[in-house]
RNA sequence: AGGAGCGUAGCUCAGUUGGUUCAGAGCGCUUCAGUCACAUUGAAGAGGUCAUCGGUUCGAGCCCGAUCGUUCCUACCA
């Protein structure tokens, strides 16, 4: 059979995976084994997969794997999120495309197009995911919008409104005004601006006495026009919004303003100055200008001194028209001086950026205007769709947060919940204990919508309700259904009774609430509601599959969602949600800046699958990725990755390649028989993939998957193939190869087998392909679902693996002389090993010189002659001999205390071997002086632990043994 | 502004409780290698005052303090 020389994965990973799906092999059903559940982090539903998703999701397929490996009964949950927010402004920019306004449409419509275009991208993202190789149980595919999950989060509303815990009422909200939307503070994010400090000027309302004289410190300002306060502001435009001035009552310089009024300039309105020690002092002026309806700290202070909030913006941030009625009302009240006061109705309607540009002209030109200044600021932005975010006063629903924090923080804090990395507590700690209540309705068509109804009469008059009962014309009822609130609403409301529901006058409505809900209030439910743990609390699969295994996401979604997960799994399970967090890093391009559209260093997922292969593209990944940091990705990653698979690939040609001895052969006949290379290479390796079972163990139970990946590599690459296969490996005699023996080539098909097993967490593409074609399958079986089990490490396996060690020095260091005498590998050398020479009297400890011997190679005995030979094989020895003195002209290296010469004849270099030994020489006599200098230290001797004051005693015995030996190999040459 | 993290080879990073010849790995780089699995390869090799300064200790890459550089998170500085 031909095999090609160079790995395809394009051939492969398709047939594999429809192998996969047509076996059922990713479907999971609870059973009596240990479960291992995993949900996915549901992509956006219209998303497309990019390298974060690559990183993310090939890190949760290496543990689903890996556990369903360990003979676990692995679940991974695929499933998309509606995301509300993001796939409505993607709708109304579509329909935008086609000429459609959303204000055109009824709410019927929109969704009607909303679905379809859920439709239409809907579930390309999870196709994609099945290229990368996930094994996700497809069967349970959710959509936090499917009917088990709309109706638990309605669910949910309804029993939260019930528990007293969600509210209604109107607070400053973070708004949107391209969405049209209030955000939760999460989805607001922070942009440094370059903008301009204004100086106003604010003229004091009633006149100073002509005496007037400013106390020491005040710094009062005065023009043609009289006295005046300076305000500093990033936002001109709110001064029609104004309502107070405030300063600081331990502020020196504005004294003088105590007790006084100001007239806002431009809007004529004469505001009172109040103090406040919330005011910084050494900020600008030390004035600061009131707006409560447009700033969170104003709206405070609005609060506490009882101001008006002039809310002076349309829903899109334009202007107002209410600002030019204000403007009437107050001038009719107060009058002001001439040239103080621009008529409002010419910013009507004008967008709120283009209105600062031009009140701030108009100031200047009026002389307003104190002074401009740069200033860099922080502007507050609308995640979604990029515009600064206006603080507005509105109707929302919050849900109360306290209570939620105070069930989700110690399970985190004490590890019940564990996090990798740990630094992430922190985080969580902090937002948990600075908790504000979550605003969680949206002005959003597209999403849950919330289960409230309003009671509304029918036409006029109002029906009155009876002495002493409660009216109940506009208020609210939530329920899950309509039916539910209409008999709610009769109870509550009894008046109602005799109502009739609709009709032209005389009756009621019932008028649910236009708001949707945020989109994590559906999320927040996932690993419960996946498992239909609120519909139907107690059955059999939330009690099997909950709580999660482990949870793979970004630290970015932290607070938007790891933490109210934990929130609701308290809430509603009364158990963690998962057991485990694993943050991963941001993926960044090899120059650390992150990956975006506009910058084109995002590659295409797909593209790289195709040109690497998807085991190439997963390793690539995996490389660099350790928790929590930032992976800087690099496409040389996945090169490296496809190597690595054409490395496997050939060793395994190699292998098949092989003809077998047959299995009777008579006795005695070399043919057939185990060589002694072969016979420990085989023992050795067996040794060692108990030792790195143990290491894989290990770097799983920390979570530590790019080491895992590493030790796999490095295992097969450098152990299997550059030792192992290069032992075992049949000689060519007359350029024809030897067939080899059964037991070498049945240990090496069984080792070859536990190393697929190793790497398929990582490489399921490859590994299923070579393990379906190692030994014959039956129909169905796969790797996938081979359990790997090896025995644990003896001490035994340690000393081969120690010997081992020594056997490799050995053979580089001739390997070494070779490269450096250009030797050729095919010209056969003779090694000789020095018998170890007595101390001379009085040197070194007694007792440290016995340990030498120990440690070390054996070359006799059953061990040695394997270790010999293995040597031999690898370095082209045509003999070992153990010598009292080496011979004349040879190179000779140390490896432990121990002393080696490859007699080399007339191609020894006697000066070159005299510079190397020199330098050897003083570099142990150095260290020699280190070791003997902390001896005799009495402090270190009586202070240090007896196990490490041995270890430098027998430093100093190896190092004078080694100086000895070179001193010799110095005096002969 | 506050908090957290990081700084080890050209690059990306390990380095666990302070103690073994501890200064490591992968990639890259240099030299050599062309029929016999693989050039998507093999062999050999070079590279670092562990950011800086000080302290604790018999002993510091590791612990403490300061400084510099850098990253992230949180926050209402108009």
């Amino acid at each position: 059979m031909e095999i090609s020389s160079k790995y395809s994965p394009a051939e492969v990973e398709g047939k594999w995976y429809q192998y996969w799906l047509d076996n059922k092999l990713f479907s999971s059903k609870p059973d009596g084994r240990e479960p291992y559940t995993v949900v996915i982090p549901p992509p956006n539903v219209t998303g497309v997969l990019h390298m974060g998703h690559v990183l993310n999701e090939t890190i949760q397929d290496i543990l689903v794997r890996h556990a369903r490996m360990e003979g676990k009964n692995a679940c991974w949950v695929p499933g998309t999120d509606h995301a509300s927010i993001a796939t409505e402004a993607k709708v109304v920019n579509r329909l935008a495309e086609q000429g459609v306004k959303k204000a055109d449409l009824t709410r019927e419509e929109f969704l009607k197009h909303a679905w379809a275009w859920t439709e239409e991208h809907g579930g390309i993202i999870l196709k994609q995911l099945r290229k990368l190789g996930c094994s996700c149980d497809w069967d349970r595919t959710a959509f936090t919008m499917d009917g088990p999950r709309s109706e638990s989060v309605i669910k949910v509303f309804v029993d939260l409104y019930r528990k007293g815990l969600i509210y209604r009422g109107v607070r400053m909200v973070n708004w949107d005004p391209k969405a049209l939307t209030a955000l939760s503070d999460e989805e607001v994010v922070y942009k440094e601006e370059h903008t301009k400090l204004y100086y106003m000027k604010y003229y004091l309302a009633d006149s100073l006495p002509s005496d007037f004289v400013a106390g020491e410190g005040n710094v009062v300002h005065k023009d043609d026009r009289g006295y005046y306060a300076v305000v500093a502001t990033t936002r001109p435009e709110t001064i029609m919004g104004d309502v107070a001035m405030c300063i600081n009552p331990n502020d020196p310089k504005n004294q003088w303003l105590k007790g006084k009024k100001v007239i806002v300039p431009v809007v004529g309105r004469v505001i009172p100055v109040i103090e406040d020690e919330y005011v910084d002092i050494e900020f600008g002026t030390g004035c600061l200008k009131v707006t409560p309806a447009h700033d969170v700290n104003d709206y405070m202070l609005g609060e506490k001194y009882n101001l008006e909030a002039i809310d002076i913006f349309n829903d899109d941030a334009t202007l107002s028209d209410r600002i030019a009625s204000a403007q009437q009302k107050s001038l009719a009240e107060v009058s002001v001086p001439e040239g103080l006061v621009i008529d409002l109705q010419k910013y009507v309607g004008t967008e709120r950026f283009a209105c600062r540009k031009q009140i701030a002209e108009d100031m200047v030109a009026a002389g307003l205007m104190e002074k401009i200044e740069d200033y860099d600021n922080k502007i507050g932005c609308s995640e979604r769709t990029g515009v600064p975010i206006e603080p507005k006063l509105s109707m929302q629903w919050f849900l109360k947060m306290q209570h939620m924090a105070d069930i989700s923080l110690a399970p985190v804090m004490n590890n019940d919940i564990q996090f990798y990395p740990a630094k992430y507590k922190n985080t969580y700690r902090h937002w948990l204990e600075n908790i504000k209540d979550w605003c969680i309705s949206r002005q959003l068509w597209w999403g849950h919508r919330i289960p409230a109804w309003y009671i509304e009469p029918t036409g006029s008059p109002l029906p009155t309700s009876p002495i002493g009962e409660e009216s109940p014309w506009g208020k609210v009822i939530v329920a899950e259904n309509e039916e539910e609130a209409y008999k709610l609403a009769l109870e509550k409301y009894p008046v109602l009774q005799s109502l009739p529901l609709g009709g032209d006058g005389g009756g009621f409505t019932l008028r649910q609430d236009e708001d949707a809900l945020d989109t994590w209030f559906s999320s927040w439910l996932w690993p419960i509601s996946l498992f239909d743990g609120i519909r139907n609390p107690g059955n059999e699969e939330i009690k099997y599959y909950y709580p999660t295994a482990d949870l793979v996401t970004g630290p970015d979604i932290i607070f938007f969602w790891v933490a109210r997960m934990i929130m609701a799994g308290y809430e509603y399970e009364g158990k963690m949600p998962f057991r485990h967090v694993y943050f991963t890093g941001i993926v960044r391009d090899k120059l650390g800046r992150k990956m975006s559209k506009s910058l084109g260093n995002s590659p295409d997922p797909l593209e790289l699958i195709e040109k690497f292969g998807a085991d190439g593209v997963r390793m690539g990944m995996m490389l660099s990725a350790p928790a929590g940091n930032d992976i800087l990705f690099d496409e040389s990653l996945c090169e490296q990755g496809r190597n690595f698979n054409n490395k496997i690939w050939n060793a395994f040609r190699l292998v098949k390649g092989w003809a077998v001895a047959p299995v009777t052969v008579p006795e005695g006949s070399p043919e057939g028989q185990q060589p002694e290379a072969a016979r420990i290479a085989t023992q050795w390796f067996a040794a060692k993939l108990r030792l790195a079972a143990e290491e894989l163990a290990d770097d799983f139970s920390k979570y530590r998957l790019s080491e895992a990946l590493m030790t796999v590599y490095k295992l097969f690459w450098d152990e299997f193939s550059s030792w192992y296969l290069e032992l075992v490996k049949p000689a060519y005699v007359d350029g024809k190869p030897q067939p080899v023996d059964r037991a070498t080539y049945d240990a090496t098909l069984q080792f070859f087998e536990i190393l697929l097993k190793m790497m398929h967490p990582f490489m399921p593409f490859i590994t299923e392909e070579l393990w379906q074609a190692l030994y014959d399958r039956k129909a169905g079986e796969s790797i996938m679902r081979a359990e790997l089990h090896l025995p644990a490490a003896t001490d035994a396996d340690r000393q081969l693996c120690a010997d081992f060690e020594t056997v490799k020095e050995i053979v580089t260091a001739i390997r070494a002389i070779r490269s450096q005498k250009n030797i050729p590998p095919r010209e056969p050398l003779t090694l000789e090993k020095t018998l170890p020479q007595p101390l001379p009297s009085g040197r070194g400890e007694a007792g440290a010189q016995s340990s030498n011997d120990s440690e070390a190679l054996p070359l006799t005995g059953e061990r040695g002659e394997g270790l010999s030979s293995a040597i031999m094989k690898m370095a082209n020895l045509s003999a070992i001999n153990v010598v009292a003195e080496k011979s004349k002209g040879s190179a000779s290296f140390l490896v432990g205390t121990t002393e080696y010469a490859v007699p080399l004849g007339s191609l020894i270099d006697l000066d070159a071997e005299r510079k190397k030994l020199e330098a050897e020489l003083e570099h142990l006599q150095g260290f020699l002086v280190s070791v003997e200098k902390k001896l005799s230290n009495e402090r270190f001797v009586q202070n240090a632990p007896a196990a490490v004051v041995e270890m430098e005693r027998k430093k100093q015995a190896d190092a004078q043994q080694k100086i000895a030996s070179i001193r010799e190999t110095l005096a002969n040459l």
